[in-house]
DNA sequence: CGATCATATTCCTATATCGGCATACGTCAA
DNA sequence: TTGACGTATGCCGATATAGGAATATGATCG
């Protein structure tokens, strides 16, 4: 088998680093893509490209304006990794010396995911 | 070009979904890696090479532990990607074309409950 | 040493990219 | 309609997978 699709979750989608860089630059309100492209110094299909897998997975919405097709960005679909990384918060705060009490409380509530 | 290496980045690794199933079942404590597969349901060479790319990226520690080879956390990687989807998080119930306004809205409906 | 258990690596196949280039499509203006 | 502009899509080549099977490496014990 090969790799999961791009547009299979948005994990897959953000793992991209210029589609995360599109996503930065959408924060600051709509832009057509000509000029997402320059901003970000890939060329038009390319930006069009991931601009397509970002939408499929739902994290950017498009409206056209006229000649343009202006891309803004739908953030909810982040939320699930901001969550899911969230699950190990605990685990990057504490030093390992004491992880094993942690692992000790786990333990027994350990039917969670 | 292909896209980027799964060693390359905690973006890439934790993109598949038997590699973030790991992680979460490493959060219990320490693990050898037939224990990990099995509980998975995937093959020890299955397991082995995710939990290469795992330490490759340094989301996970490996000690050897007599004939066994006991895998643990090390989730500090994972901050980063936390931080990142925590800068959209103000975009999370962002209504589509009227972000400001929404954004109120929430407020108002939040202080009313 | 030889046997056995635990884990890692190699070889293989099928597939999903990502980027570049050319081009098709869609919309507006004259 | 024709042309110009903005955008999307199709095709290509090169590469990095993920999974399965077989095998190699490593460690322990009798």
């Amino acid at each position: 088998m090969a790799r999961a699709a791009t547009t299979s979750d948005v994990f897959n989608a953000i793992a991209e680093p210029q589609r995360r860089e599109l996503l930065v630059l959408l924060r600051a309100g709509e832009r057509p893509v000509t000029e997402l492209a320059q901003e970000l110094g890939m060329t038009q299909p390319g930006a069009s490209k991931h601009l397509r897998v970002l939408r499929e997975v739902g994290l950017v919405r498009d409206r056209k304006a006229g000649k343009q097709r202006l891309y803004g960005l739908d953030a909810r679909g982040l939320r699930p990794v901001h969550e899911w990384t969230g699950g190990f918060e605990r685990f990057w705060n504490e030093s390992f010396d004491r992880l094993d009490a942690y692992v000790q409380d786990l333990k027994q509530a350990r039917q969670e995911e």
